[in-house]
DNA sequence: AGTTTAATTGGAAACGTTTCCAATTTTATT
DNA sequence: AATAAAATTGGAAACGTTTCCAATTAAACT
């Protein structure tokens, strides 16, 4: 049992042809009940399993779908993630799995992958799906593809959340809650067309509302020195009263900074975050936050493609 | 550049055979500047990229790594990825991602799936190390393999924590701050080495602590009444005043359960987990717990297996 | 029984690569 | 200039499937 058996072998055991055995196997064409009888014993005897790269060199299609996401650590995706898992697991379909770590470059590079790896479609976050040169090539090969998280002004498959008008309501609880100077705090803010939206619907609605212009907070990749960072932002700022994360992790993160600073949550800064990550939920007191159901949106963007 | 091109195609438009144009682009075997240039050019012109597929039938092996998980939405697992993900980049492998829910049916099946789309190795969390069907498969195949999370006493690969002597540190813990009576929560005791494997060793070091035996508190796959369960399971303990949670994500909720209740943590419940999640350090305050490294144990298991 | 029709079967080509091998061309050696 | 050696090249087989097509066998009709 050390090499794996192929048709050919289950056809010298049963003393047949391999069509006839593909055609058994498959439920495909006819075969007497003798022969049936015979290959499936065969099959059974050397544990055979189809190789489905045989199968996908003939059929030039895999049962394989490819995902691009920025992280896997951040909750969002990994839910997201686990929404559509589930959807393909139904279907009998499998994940292969690209993280580009923000980096557009990487972009790319892992949609060229997945294409010359023959996936039947591409679930993905691009960062900025106006411009995304991996997109173009998909659309091109006429993939069946679904961004997930990229709202886009062209009409294309997307399974994602208006962040401008998310981020106006954020505004809209600011104001009615009596701030008028607040943050916006970011991570990647050019390598995220998310975060630059939810900024500007963010500006919009505080305009609207007669709020004081957003001060931008962006940061830097790792979290280490976001107490500092947050203690300088709000010296240099001194009447802000709240800060927009433009997503959950982050809102997380700067709270645990805040608290650092002895400020009370909300009561000295309020946060308000986005995405509705569960984990959100687990903290005291709860997350303040844009529910977006990420894995709802994974399951979507998984059917869509499908 | 509708229909994807082959070698044949770039031959073609080089005007030279097929195992010409495969010697230059692998750069194997000798071929003159001349040639290079008119082969390199029509790679250029048409877009050309191998197609994996053809190239894993020939030489029977693929650039990919199957991972099989309990769960995607468990920041454990969610972060293992993530450090696997990143080994697996570096040296030019992707990731095919099954995830079983918990079900050690799937376990079977997904491995069974890995190996027929001939994965060049598997990293794998299952439910029970010692008996698993399609760990065995997986041997007998001798394909190569790293276990994550699962610690097993036969000798073989693994990337995990000594589950036992951590959650002897838990007991400890418990009895330096004079605990006496405490429960263990769990979700799928019986479907997760870990979780008994915990659990054996929470015991053995209550015992040798002169601490009553923990209640064991097992709880179901949704956490939707999760704050009912433990009103009951303390009313019926009303002596327990700590609770080990098998890992991170259980705590949180429980946590928060136990404040929907009206109690104190730690004040009134005290509360440790498993795994040293980034999120468990995000909440107030932060959660105790035995810190695992995830990201470094998935980047562990990968390169174990590369 | 003889003929038409339907069911069953296997050979062979095709999918896109790599690699062996022999044939050709170039370069080095005497 | 003639030969030996080295470099370059392409044809063809192989990898594991599916599927077309023709051939064989069985069943159904007169």
């Amino acid at each position: 049992m050390h090499q794996p058996a192929t048709i050919k072998d289950v056809a010298l055991k049963a003393g047949c042809g391999v069509a006839t055995v593909s055609r058994v196997l498959n439920n495909t064409g006819s075969a007497s009940t003798e022969m049936r009888k015979r290959v499936t014993a065969a099959v059974r005897e050397l544990d055979f399993q189809f190789s489905e790269v045989g199968r996908s060199l003939q059929s030039s299609t895999t049962r394989t779908i490819g995902f691009v996401v920025p992280s896997i650590a951040n909750p969002v995706y990994a839910d997201a993630l686990q929404g559509a898992q589930e959807v393909l697991t139904i279907s009998g379909y499998q994940m292969l799995l690209i993280c580009t770590n923000y980096s557009p470059e990487s972009e790319l590079s892992a949609i060229r992958t997945l294409i010359s790896k023959q996936v039947a479609g591409i679930v993905l976050t691009v960062s900025d799906a106006e411009r995304s040169q991996g997109l173009s090539i998909i659309k091109d090969r006429r993939l069946p593809y679904c961004l997930l998280y990229n709202n886009t002004s062209v009409n294309q498959e997307s399974w994602s959340v208006d962040d401008e008008a998310a981020a106006k309501r954020v505004a809209q609880a600011f104001s009615e809650n009596l701030h008028n100077q607040t943050g916006f705090l970011t991570l990647n803010f050019n390598k995220s067309d998310r975060a630059r939206q939810r900024y500007e619907g963010y500006c919009a609605g505080c305009k609207a509302r007669g709020m004081k212009k957003p001060k931008l907070l962006e940061i830097s990749e790792d979290f280490e020195n976001l107490t500092l960072q947050l203690k300088q932002f709000l010296s240099e700022n001194p009447s802000i009263t709240g800060i927009f994360a433009s997503n959950d992790f982050l809102a997380l993160a700067i709270i645990r900074s805040a608290r650092k600073l002895a400020l009370n949550v909300p009561r000295d800064l309020s946060i308000i975050g986005f995405d509705g990550i569960d984990v959100g939920l687990m903290v005291e007191p709860t997350l303040a936050t844009i529910v977006t159901d990420p894995k709802m949106l994974g399951a979507g963007a998984g059917k869509t493609v499908l």
